[in-house]
DNA sequence: ATTACTAATATACGAGTAC
DNA sequence: TGTACTCGTATATTAGTAA
């Protein structure tokens, strides 16, 4: 019936067994979880021996209080949900991890046309070195960069020059999570063409990003990108 | 290994879908969750048919939103953990429900002590109607009440008359969740007595709120009582 | 009353398979 | 590639029992 483990530590939270012992038998934490006697004991007994809450067995129950480590694993799931809620107002980022590859050397070309090369300079306030770092995305990455297709970003409008068209993108600011990193301006650009494949991210800046942190094909990097 | 059913709707929610559409197939869902491709279809399946998500299936994956019921469910988990974190700095209340019981007269006889009167009148602000309201408190709520034991709640000094001695209790102001009973200033009363029986609470008011309510022997009462 | 076994049964999981 | 079966096995649950 319930959901395990941590809705158990949830609801011996939820009784005020972090701020003090409880007192609680196995007979009454049953109907809290809305489970059988022996479910709720068995519970009891796992999560003390997870370490994640401490006993004191007596004649007519057991006092019971939450350890660090249960206070943890509550606050990391609780992370969680304020992700969910709050990031729904705004300022939230999504972490990716991928491993450099060489583009086509076509980031170069484009990045620098002078109709990208103004917008870049008024909506993210640098002139970005003439290259883009790519990155392949890991497993789980994938999944998470589509969390961008959700958001508008920094919109980079399409222009004619040269007697054709380039095509809109849109930009997300983003922080390269590796030391000597901070304060170096970053940010992922996403072209708007419907077949842009999904487990690529382009990032510009205007440094030079592979020689300033020394970065070679395969070598693994993650980065921050902020979705407000 | 995972957590079943609402960790795999908190996932979703975190990957987006709470927002719009997301993109997933089973098997990059299972890298999510650290389960097996079979396991995540399953649960894909299961929060269908219980109307969390609604999907829709195409050639190379599925296209996943988390439906209202599925938020009301991951809000109303939010919220134990807010009260779980932000109970721990003040403001908490304790919802408990219980039946109506006559007590056996005691109540109306030490409420109504000049000494106790005084206090009632300085520290809570109301003079009780010489009677108290009894609860004899459901499964459930016997727990939930010692959350009031970790409190000090409003302090009712012990003195002495009439040749002995009246003890000293703790109060708590309460809400009756009735309709017709906003505003009406009621508060618990805990007696420091070191047998005191943990399933019964006794209610004090200005008002008979027996009399106001229309309150039988056995009726149902729920009661919100305000920990800071 | 408790907690915590044991053993029968119910449920969940994941490899293999179909489409 | 996908989703979603089946089915053998692992895990979880609970009635009964012991202490």
């Amino acid at each position: 019936m319930g959901e395990g483990k941590t809705a158990a530590l949830r609801k011996l939270a939820l009784l005020g067994a972090m701020e003090r012992p409880l007192k609680i038998s196995s007979a009454e934490f049953a109907k809290v979880l809305e489970t059988s006697m022996q479910t709720a004991s068995r519970r009891l007994q796992e999560l003390e021996r997870e370490g994640l809450i401490r006993r004191d067995i007596v004649a007519d129950g057991q006092w019971i209080v939450v350890t660090e480590k249960g206070i943890d694993l509550l606050k990391s799931e609780f992370e969680e949900y304020q992700r969910i809620f709050s990031g729904m107002e705004g300022n939230e980022s999504v972490e990716l991890v991928g491993s450099v590859v060489s583009g086509l050397g076509e980031g170069r070309y484009y990045v620098s046309r002078e109709g990208y090369v103004r917008q870049f300079r008024e909506k993210l306030g640098f002139v970005p070195y003439p290259g883009t770092l790519n990155l392949l995305l890991r497993d789980g990455s994938v999944v998470l960069r589509r969390r961008l297709d959700a958001r508008s970003g920094i919109k980079i409008e399409s222009f004619t020059a040269e007697g054709r068209t380039f095509g809109g993108s849109k930009c997300f600011f983003c922080e390269i999570l590796r030391d000597g990193c901070d304060g170096v301006q970053c940010a992922v650009v996403i072209p708007e063409r419907t077949h842009y494949p999904d487990n690529v991210v382009e990032i510009i800046s205007p440094v030079n990003l592979r020689e300033k942190l020394g970065l070679e094909d395969g070598d693994e990097l993650r980065v921050k990108i902020m979705l407000s």
